[in-house]
DNA sequence: GATATTTATTGCAAAATGCAAGTTATTTAA
DNA sequence: TTAAATAACTTGCATTTTGCAATAAATATC
C-alpha cells in the first residue's frame, strides 16, 4: 500500500493538466479556479458564498472576489436570501449555464478518450472505485489536524 | 458514464484539500506548489528544470523562481550539467529528502485513513484502477487541443 | 568562425492571495 | 426595546505568484 501516494500524485497531476486545457467555450476564457467555481454552483441548490468557498478551500475574502469577476463576466448571479439578508446565494445566469456545460462536454470528452484505452470491465471498475473512494473520503475527516510533532505553528492549513 | 466527470472532480478536489494540510515538516512550511516540485524531483534521476516544469505544466520563468526559492531554503540543489551547461539538474538535499519523505508519510497516513472505510478488496481494486488509469492517461495524449469551435483564440492552454 | 538554437534567468506589469478592518444584517440579552 | 455581540460579506493594503518579453550563456549548425 505504500504506492497509494504516487498513484494519487499522478493520477492528480494529469487531471489537472487535463482541466487546464478546458476552459474555453463561447469566447469566455475560464480559469481553472473559475471553472471549479462554476462547477460548484452548478451542483449545489442556490448555496451561499461561505458553502462554496468553504467546500473550495478557498478563503472567503478571495472568493469574494472571484465571484465579483464571474459576475461581471455575466456568468453567475448574486441575490440576497429572502430569510436572511446577510447571506449572498450564488446561481448560474443562462450564459453560466451554457459554459459550465461546455466545459462538462470537453471533460468528459477527454476523459473518454482515456476511457478507450480501457476495456469495458476496467472502465466499471474505475468509476465505482472512486465512487466508494469518495465516500470514504468524505466519512475521513482528517484534514487539517495534522497531529505531527514537526508541525510548524504557522501552518494554517487553509 | 456521464458521471465520470463528476467523480473525478469531487475527488481531485478532496484530495487536494488533503494534500494542503501535508505540507509542515521539520520546521519547513511548504506549500502546495512546493510539495509537487520536491516530490517531483524526488521520483526522477536528476532531471532538468525543463523536464520537471513541463511535467508539473508551469511556465518555466515562474518554475525557475520556485526552485529558487526552494534552493534558498536549501531543500534541493542545482547543478550544472557536466554533458551540457545550459541545463541544470535538479536533486534534494538530505533535509529536502526528510521533508519529502515526511510529507510522503503524511498523505499516505491520510490515505490510510480513507481506506480503513474500505475492504481490502476494495482498496486492492481501487488501486489497480488508479494505475490503469494513470497508465490511459498517458497514452491519451489530447490535452491541449481542444478542437473547441468555440474556442478563443488566446487560450494558450498553459 | 559566424549564426541560429536551446536552456535558463531577470525586468516588469498584471493577477491572485490573505490578513486586518469595515459594513450591513441578525441574534442575544439586559 | 434597545444596546451589545455575532455573523456574512466586502474593501484596503501589502505580499506573493504568475507569465510574457528581453537577456545571458552554452551548444549546435552551417
Amino acid at each position: 500500500m505504500e504506492n497509494a501516494r504516487e498513484l494519487f500524485q499522478v493520477m492528480t497531476r494529469r487531471l489537472g493538466l487535463l482541466n487546464k486545457c478546458c476552459c474555453s467555450v463561447d469566447g469566455y476564457d475560464i480559469s481553472l479556479t473559475q471553472s471549479h467555481l462554476l462547477y460548484e454552483i452548478e451542483r449545489r441548490r442556490n448555496p451561499s458564498m461561505q458553502q462554496v468557498a468553504e467546500a473550495l478551500g478557498t478563503d472567503l475574502t478571495t472568493f469574494s472576489r472571484q465571484v465579483q469577476s464571474l459576475v461581471r463576466m455575466g456568468l453567475i448571479h448574486k441575490t440576497a436570501a429572502p430569510d436572511d439578508r446577510r447571506v449572498s446565494l450564488l446561481s448560474l445566469t443562462s450564459p453560466g449555464e451554457a459554459v459550465a456545460r461546455g466545459i462538462d462536454r470537453q471533460m468528459n470528452d477527454m476523459l473518454d478518450e482515456a476511457f478507450s484505452f480501457l476495456t469495458p470491465f476496467e472502465q466499471e471498475t474505475l468509476l465505482r472505485s472512486v465512487q466508494i473512494f469518495n465516500e470514504a473520503l468524505g466519512k475521513s475527516s482528517r484534514c487539517c489536524q495534522p497531529a505531527q510533532e514537526g508541525a510548524s505553528p504557522n501552518n494554517t492549513c487553509n
